[in-house]
RNA sequence: GCGCCUGUAGCUCAGUUGGAUAGAGUGUCAGUUUCCGAAACUGAAGGUCACAGGUUCGAUUCCUGUCAGGCGCACCA
């Protein structure tokens, strides 16, 4: 619709110009927008008021013209100047009624588009470290992700979601320890728990299912363990150096298949709880990625290799760094560090260009905001291997900040202190979970109240969404109850009958949800579909107070029950795409 | 100190890429069931869009500065 009124204006200009009443110039972009006002129309122009300046002419004086010039369409009810010089179209009744036709042809289908057809997407999101559950924190990035996914697929977009696994690194061998130790104190042993060691009641849980499994086949005396091994902090020592000694000693008695067993034993269990909770929260991933898989395939080295022979790599203190400050980052990142392990950003570099390499067209990364620091190096990375970094956006999801009623909630995996998304979603349910951090735009630091969700999620506005769906449902039972039945040729046939405010309103809003899905999908801004589902059920049950839908005139109560359809329809479509349900009823 | 995000009603937040009289939920107050589900609806009150300049027909939106909050500035991940 905005395209054929834009094509109108665009004509009318051209005639102008044609016509010597306007000078000539180059026709800008025209936009079309849809009215706040019911006062102002359906859709206003504002060409006018752009062109004044390059015509030099009053606003209100070229919309005159334009108007004169515009060609009339059957399905433009009036037009007027209104306001500076604004151009309000007003569509005739029928065309307001065809939405209504279209959902029901379309479907479920109605509201998809094929802008993104053809075009290849990935998009990684939580890739949260295997070293405990994942926490309400994640729960954010989770749904975020997963919906930001659902709105490119909406589109046409072929969408690859992806979990990067960090199964590797220091991090995990701290949690391998971290089960060991607490093996070890399972089989009877006496030791002091590193100070920075994981310390959450699942790493107790792991080491009893190493104990039932092995017995006591990874045993060793707290004395031999403790040998050599320098104090922890709160002894007057440092706790990384304790816990990396720790770490060796744990490598060194255990030899590199029983160590491998113990965090074999971590990584499993964990990741298999994170696969578990994101399921059960309806986030659906087409492949988890392991960090290691990169390291043992060799392509973390080759990275390496390639970068060295692009000389963006030097040698400095026994280390290898990477001139990210030739692409505009704030100082030079170490790959390889003095002890010859590569760092974290070496497999991210590796993976990075992997993804590329898998030919994508387009590279989501959806991170926590604390990572923002990250992403001038990673995309240095890419242009010194001469990858196209345009093809990667990188999104920041801002935290949300835990309430207990007015209570902050300090959260931290290492402390084994946090609420787990698993918690949330028991207490508070997968659908109100789900809709409470998409409704808030995720570059908004978010407040998460517990209290809130938890003790009055009849609050909960996403209620407020699937009642309206199920009301529907409860209108059609209570018709069979009557003995009566919709026909939907009849409704059809009889849209006219739709004349009511309300019934106006409705129509306009339904015609707006395509509009809302592309833009929402373009600008990654799930909370725009979901403020957008609850106004139109705010429309939908203001027009069921003000109105019966069950009626004695057929043809009035057959076109109310199908635009009441169609209105469930479109529920059911958006609450789709946010993975949340449209129960029949509640 | 430098960089990124944010500042809108008592509280939690929208604001269609620069448009017309800045909106919703919640909270407060006052109402609505002989009627398809009251998890709903109607009305009232509530604002210096943090502050000060600038850009132009027009600024909550763009630019600059100030103030306030969050996050980041590792041979950690």
């Amino acid at each position: 619709m905005k395209d054929q009124l834009k094509e109108i204006i665009k004509q009318s200009l051209m005639q102008l110009i044609k016509k010597d009443r306007l000078p000539k110039f180059d026709i800008p972009a025209i936009e079309i927008e849809r009215t706040k006002d019911k006062a102002h129309g359906d859709f206003a122009c504002n060409i006018a008021m752009m062109l004044a300046r390059t015509v030099k002419m009053n606003p209100r004086q070229i919309a005159t013209l334009l108007v004169e010039n515009i060609v009339q369409a059957d399905y433009i009810a009036e037009v007027e100047i209104a306001g500076p010089g604004f151009i309000n179209f007003t569509l005739s009744a029928g065309t307001a009624q065809q939405v209504v036709r279209d959902i029901l042809e379309q479907g479920p289908k109605f509201g998809l588009s094929k802008h993104g057809k053809g075009k290849s997407v990935q998009v990684e999101f939580v890739s949260a470290n295997p070293t405990g559950p994942l926490h309400v924190g994640h729960g954010r990035g989770a749904a975020y992700g997963s919906v930001v996914s659902s709105l490119l697929m909406a589109v046409g977009f072929d969408v690859h979601r992806e979990y990067y696994v960090n199964d590797a690194g220091r991090q995990m061998d701290i949690l391998a320890t971290s089960v060991w130790l607490r093996y070890l104190e399972a089989c009877g042993e006496k030791l002091i728990f590193p100070s920075n060691g994981y310390k959450g009641g699942y790493v107790l849980s792991i080491a009893k299912s190493l104990k039932d499994k092995y017995g006591r086949a990874l045993l060793k005396e707290t004395s031999t363990v403790y040998d050599g091994i320098p104090k922890d902090e709160p002894k007057g020592g440092d706790k990384e150096e304790h816990v990396d000694a720790l770490i060796g000693k744990a490598k060194d008695l255990l030899g590199p298949d029983a160590y491998k067993k113990v965090f074999d034993a971590g990584l499993n269990q964990i990741l298999g709880g994170i696969r578990r909770d994101l399921a059960d929260f309806g986030t659906e991933y087409d492949e988890w990625f392991s960090e290691r898989s990169l390291m043992e395939s060799g392509m973390v080295e080759k990275a390496i290799v390639e970068l060295k022979e692009a000389e963006m790599l030097y040698q400095q203190d026994g280390a290898w760094w990477f001139k990210s400050t030739a692409f505009g980052d704030e100082k030079d990142r170490v790959v390889v560090r003095d002890n010859g392990q590569t760092t974290y950003f070496a497999s991210d570099i590796a993976y990075h260009l992997n993804k590329l390499k898998r030919g994508f067209d387009k590279v989501i990364d959806i991170w926590g905001s604390d990572h923002h620091g990250y992403i001038p190096r990673v995309k240095a990375s890419l242009s010194a291997m001469k990858q196209k970094v345009d093809k990667l956006e990188v999104l920041l999801v801002q935290f949300a900040v835990l309430y207990r009623g007015s209570e902050k909630v300090a959260m931290s995996t290492r402390s084994g202190q946090f609420v787990t998304l698993r918690e949330l979603r028991e207490e508070v349910g997968k659908d109100a979970a789900r809709f409470f951090y998409v409704l808030r735009s995720a570059d908004q630091h978010m407040d998460f109240d517990l209290e809130l969700a938890k003790s009055q999620s009849n609050d909960n506005p996403v209620y407020y969404v699937q009642y309206a769906h199920a009301r529907v449902c409860s209108v059609f039972r209570q018709l069979s109850e009557r003995g009566l039945a919709w026909d939907q040729g009849v409704g059809e046939k009889n849209l006219e009958y739709l004349t009511e405010d309300h019934e106006q309103a409705l129509l306009s809003m339904l015609a707006r949800y395509p509009e809302v899905v592309s833009s929402a999908a373009a600008a990654y801004t799930p909370h725009s579909l979901a403020h957008y589902l609850m106004d139109l059920a705010r429309d939908f049950h203001t027009y069921y107070n003000a109105h019966q839908f069950i009626v004695e005139e057929q043809a009035l109560s057959q076109a109310r029950l199908t635009l009441v359809v169609a209105t469930r329809q479109v529920i059911a479509n958006g609450l789709l795409i946010l993975g949340v349900s449209a129960p029949e009823a509640m």
